[in-house]
DNA sequence: ATCATCCCCTGATGGC
DNA sequence: TGCCATCAGGGGATGA
């Protein structure tokens, strides 16, 4: 699934498209997270793709005439270059004909994906302009992280998987970085030390980080729909391993529920503390 | 205001 | 082999 490395990766993979213009766009399924409205196609025609940039996991892509064309993968989004001879897929929902001539394809299996074409900054929009900060900026750290989860008394996870809070870290990184920091998923945000808000920042940092410059290896195949990291298979300590004995010390890895999502960890190494 | 819960959707998986 | 139930998950909407 993209998380913040592969939205990345995908927005360095698009950067030749700059330049474009849209020539002609078909919806064959408009029934995403947010339906298309009917008008998207004559709204996007002609615009000429100015720049792309990545906010949180969304891609913003600046167009012509001060549009903005904001899309997010979901859980299971893909876009792709083709040509227009390449066969429709099954969940391919969008197809961008640019004037290069080139296919943008948007594949979306669980269609929770969502494009936006917005006429007014992006910044603004009710579902960007309460985004926290972006966990590689100097904004995301110890200091400010716990000064803002102070008063908090859910689970750590819940908070830092929460947008306002922080952006772009899922549950696979949320899941990593607590292993990695020590810290039980269901530690009261409050109940959190300085030091150890040190070290969950830190860890998010450097997961986040090593996930993009492995991201690398997603770019070259960019254009499958299907590519999957190899980080994902490689690294995990925790995350999608419940039962299995700790890479640390061989206990097996428990898991328990927090907002409606798996949360594996070391019952020895990521002790809840009162 | 703050949280937890529900829900959208499809493919993979497992039980029978 | 087929059929059904269950589950995963981003994150907005809903309700306590």
């Amino acid at each position: 699934m993209p998380e913040l490395p592969e939205v990345e990766t995908v927005v360095q993979g698009l950067k030749p498209l700059v330049g474009a213009t849209v020539m002609h766009t078909v919806v064959h399924n408009p029934q995403l997270r947010w339906p298309i409205p009917s008008d998207f196609t004559t709204s996007i025609q002609n615009s000429v793709i100015i720049s792309l940039k990545r906010r949180a996991k969304y891609i913003i892509m600046q167009l012509s005439h001060d549009r903005t064309l904001i899309i997010h993968l979901g859980m299971s989004g893909a876009l792709y270059l083709c040509t227009p001879h390449t066969a429709l897929k099954k969940h391919e929902h969008i197809t961008l004909t640019l004037s290069s001539s080139m296919h943008l394809r948007y594949h979306d299996v669980r269609r929770f994906g969502s494009f936006h074409l917005l006429n007014t900054p992006w910044q603004q929009h009710p579902l960007l302009c309460n985004l926290g900060p972006e966990p590689l900026e100097d904004s995301f750290n110890a200091k400010a992280l716990k000064n803002t989860l102070k008063l908090k008394k859910r689970p750590i996870k819940a908070a830092i998987m929460d947008q306002r809070i922080v952006v772009g870290i899922g549950n696979i990184y949320a899941s990593e970085a607590l292993f990695a920091s020590n810290i039980h998923p269901l530690q009261p945000a409050h109940s959190l030390s300085l030091r150890q808000y040190e070290q969950l920042v830190s860890h998010c940092k450097r997961l986040l980080t090593y996930a993009i410059k492995l991201g690398g290896t997603t770019l070259k195949d960019f254009v499958n729909p299907d590519a999957k990291p190899g980080y994902f298979q490689q690294t995990l300590h925790v995350y999608g391993r419940e039962k299995q004995p700790c890479s640390t010390c061989n206990t097996p890895l428990e898991c328990v529920r927090i907002t409606q999502r798996q949360s594996t960890f070391c019952p020895h190494c990521q002790p809840l503390k009162t």
